[in-house]
DNA sequence: AGGATGATGGACT
DNA sequence: GTCCATCATCCTA
């Protein structure tokens, strides 16, 4: 029976956010349609949570974060490179998680057009923004509506899921709230 | 394979 | 001025 990935969303981050591994994000965009299956994701939990960028509280910038579960919060990280989450928790919380890479299920050729300087396509937050196109200007939208360009739909969960710590901080390292969807078949490191 | 580094903008001290 | 929820490129092996 499928998850409803909205009701999920409304949880607390770190519970939800291994269990948006296998959904998918489908971004349609110039009338180029892209479809990806979700496999890395990183839980932040606001003002719990030292390393989140709703920690000091709601800004201009993260606005989104506080928003109903299931809005889109997008950030420019490093001055080049767009960074995407899903709003999380309870409205309010700045609750949220951070989508970091994913399979292309359709679309590789628009991916690989918009990718051109690598072959790594989506394995990284910033990569993964560039390929499905999403811009700041995409930030605040919503999910779970039909008509949003960038929306999220329910996907078959993989049966292997890794957890492991946070990258690129410095701060609460020890929680272990990043989740990598794995198969049998392959091993991470 | 793996380490260093430059690009570049916004938030914070 | 300093610190980043990054990435591609340029080194050294």
């Amino acid at each position: 029976m499928p998850a409803d990935l909205a009701e999920l969303l409304a949880g607390p981050p770190e519970v939800a956010a291994p269990r948006l591994l296998g959904a998918h994000l489908v971004s349609e965009i110039d009338t180029k349609t892209v479809r990806l299956r979700i496999t890395d994701v990183e839980a932040y939990k606001g003002s719990d949570d030292p390393a989140s960028h709703a920690f000091r509280g709601r800004t201009e910038r993260n606005a989104a974060m506080f928003e109903r579960p299931g809005t889109l919060y997008v950030y420019r990280s490093y001055g080049i490179h767009n960074c995407a989450n899903t709003a999380a928790g309870p409205v309010g919380t700045g609750w949220g998680i951070l989508i970091r890479g994913g399979e292309v299920i359709e679309g590789e050729g628009v991916v690989r057009a918009r990718r051109r300087r690598s072959d790594e396509l989506t394995n990284g937050p910033g990569k993964l923004c560039e390929a499905l196109g999403i811009s700041i200007d995409h930030n605040g939208s919503y999910l779970f509506d039909s008509t949003s360009s960038i929306r999220m739909e329910w996907g078959e969960p993989p049966e292997i899921i890794l957890s492991t710590p946070r990258v690129g901080i410095s701060k609460a390292r020890e929680r272990p709230w990043r989740f990598i969807a794995a198969s049998a078949a392959t091993s991470m490191g």
